[in-house]
DNA sequence: GCTTGCGCTGGAGTGCGCTCCAGGTCCGAG
DNA sequence: CTCGGACCTGGAGCGCACTCCAGCGCAAGC
């Protein structure tokens, strides 16, 4: 019970929350964050409902939701029962594209797992990418850039200058 | 040599890829892609290597990997024996960034199944957040304002003006 | 050979999401 | 009463990661 702690001052979100002070006005001057009062001498005032909302919307804006869409989905009227679906919706939508975040995360996951169990191998066995033993694919730029040729097929049978660039503003 | 297809032009790498041909372009520029060639007359030539080299990149920049951190890790000579730990140190950073992204979107996650579900038990109920059968936490709008205190505690007796701004630049 | 169009370069411009600042009010400590 | 500090508002500024543009050269289909 008692837990309530009734509202609370800007700096203690910002402590509780993680938001910037800065981040929690900017937000409640973009329509983010409704329910936030004032003292009588014009301090803002977090009520727990506040906090409640606030914690949505940094799930929301963490998960990507663009800031104009969060307020979209805060500013379907106060909760009557007519956007509850709408508002479902958008949240479904959201969780979606978070579902989509979490696969593709995997996978960027493999790949760099793939590439560091790569090194640690040549680590041991003691090799530079380049080495013969390394075997086809040892690193990115393992392999040799002069299998060059033109991209729409056999274009110009000049190829002189071999290589390129290979940049590197060092 | 079968499935290597030699080298792909910029569009095909696009295609491939994702990536805008102005954000290939321009990450070559940037560094985070060596190994890209020209064919005779100046066109842009990506071999295999090139194309591995990209889906790293991709991988990190689409985990949140800053394109300077790219580029650094990228200019960590061609493949050198010496460099590889420092390498691998770097993707292991980003490996353990990738799991507590995945960790804080699965938490974000149960925040909107939680807010779906109670919109989805409202609808069934037809009720509005405010309803008094809705329960204590209802919506994150749910609650009540008047419940307003001052911050560092009860402050002020005065509390006329209740709700606030409730913005919306729309 | 002409024309349509892809690609090249260097540099300027854009959108998003904050972040910082100036100038002012109010509060509590000393 | 005075001073330092937290907060207020409105608005300007900023960093990042692209994205767009002008002006030009090659390329290849007709």
């Amino acid at each position: 019970m008692g837990a309530v702690t009734t509202a609370l001052g800007i700096r203690e979100v910002s402590e509780h929350t993680g938001l910037s002070i800065d981040t929690l006005r900017w937000y409640e001057r973009e329509g983010l964050i409704p329910l936030v009062g004032r003292t009588p001498t014009g301090r803002r005032s977090y009520p727990p409902a506040a906090m409640r909302f606030i914690r949505l919307v940094q799930a929301l804006r963490r998960t990507g939701m663009p800031v104009a869409d969060v307020r979209h989905f805060v500013q379907l009227g106060g909760g009557r029962l007519e956007h509850h679906s709408t508002r479902m919706a958008l949240l479904e939508a959201q969780r979606g594209s978070i579902e989509r975040q979490v696969d593709q995360l995997h996978e960027d996951l493999a790949v760099l797992t793939a590439k560091i169990d790569q090194y640690r191998d040549l680590i041991t066995r003691g090799l530079d990418c380049e080495d013969e033993a390394a075997g086809r694919d040892a690193c990115p730029g393992g392999d040799d850039v002069r299998a060059l040729v033109g991209p729409g097929g056999p274009a110009t049978p000049d190829r002189g200058r071999g290589r390129a660039s290979l940049r590197s503003t060092s």
